[in-house]
DNA sequence: ATGTACATTGAACTAAAGTTCAGGTGGAGC
DNA sequence: GCTCCACCTGAACTTTAGTTCAATGTACAT
């Protein structure tokens, strides 16, 4: 069936219009008395009718017999997200510039427990890590061999690689001339979370 | 008065988010039964129960005796983003680790001319750019000095350092292991953006 | 033990809102 | 003139859904 939203009628338009409004300004949309009401229509058929007509043109839904359960049938496309155009290839030719597709940054660190700090110094920097990256990190008190987390010891919070081996805990910079920090067994050292992603803004 | 919106019962806040992501995706609201129905709820009261802890803490408003009539109170702040809580020092103590601050990450690329690019190989490597890295890129046909760009030579696309001097035009890439293009007068180059952030997903 | 907050049931009641039927205009087109 | 259609009235009916009251159980703090 072709779009026939263009052939509505200038009434049946303006109903449409105040019923989209109502649930986009209100939360809640208008009950059919409330229509009737709002375009001097006195009997709730001459609404049934207006609506029934929407309906058959595809404009909104409606479920039988229950109050306000009018959807608005969206014919827009969501577009969240930055364009995602592809590879840039290090001299090697790029496949199809215009393969158009989104990526939605914030959606790639999706969930509930994650939270962003920024970098200060240079602890990473073998991690392509920078001074005044933010970092994503993921909320969780366990890591595994290898892992990038954020440590929290004695009141200092720092990025490092976890590792545990031997029953003891080392958390290692990724730069060769910083020190691995070892965890005694009696100091205050809680894992914070796990590095989820790095964010640099040029 | 306080904010109390955290005050709120495991189960409130259930029911709070059942009634928004019905309000979210489904257009209207549920009804009173319909959320009883969906928690287990037997009794309408149950739920007007919730439904009246809920409208004195401020979440939701209602209009009485109304049908779906449910109000979801939007918070002022606006909670687009990610909790930002400050910076990761090498090694050197967190200020306030609960600063709790929103970064919207999508919005540190705002805009309209940006779009993004997922890097192949390590050309750039040594700007701390690492393969599968996506880069934001600011669409522009112009560039200075130094600038990293996203250029378009002969059909490929690369991702370098600009130089322009003694009328050249020379494409660096940032690893002493490669090297730099020179762009012949004639060819077929153009200057697709500039690097305007990157986005590691670890 | 006693009070309070929370979560819930069950029954009864009332108001709101959807639906249907039987009409009644007024204009456009044949 | 006749018919179709969009638009509407009015009344009656049905269903849904909101509201209220009385009461129960549990957990927790005083």
């Amino acid at each position: 069936m072709a779009e026939e939203s263009d052939r509505l009628t200038q009434r049946q338009r303006e109903i449409f219009n105040y019923i989209r409004e109502k649930i986009e300004n209100r939360g809640y949309g208008p009950t059919v008395r409330e229509i009737g009401h709002n375009f001097g229509i006195k009997s709730p058929n001459g609404v049934m009718c207006h609506l029934k007509a929407l309906e058959k043109k595809g404009l909104i839904s409606r479920e039988g017999f229950s109050a306000r359960a009018i959807q608005v049938i969206q014919p827009k496309k969501n577009k969240k997200g930055l364009p995602f155009l592809g590879s840039v290839a290090a001299g090697s030719p790029i496949q199809a510039i215009a393969q158009e597709e989104n990526l939605d940054i914030e959606n790639l660190f999706h969930g509930e427990n994650h939270f962003v700090l920024q970098v200060r110094g240079f602890s990473m920097i073998e991690d392509h890590i920078q001074d005044g990256d933010f970092i994503v990190v993921k909320k969780q008190e366990n890591a595994i061999n290898g892992e990038r987390v954020v440590a929290m010891i004695d009141n200092e919070v720092t990025l490092k690689r976890f590792f545990h081996d031997r029953g003891q805990i080392r958390l290692e910079p990724c730069n060769t001339s910083m020190n691995p920090i070892i965890v005694q067994p009696g100091s205050d050292a809680k894992i914070l979370g796990i590095l989820a992603g790095v964010v640099r803004k040029c």
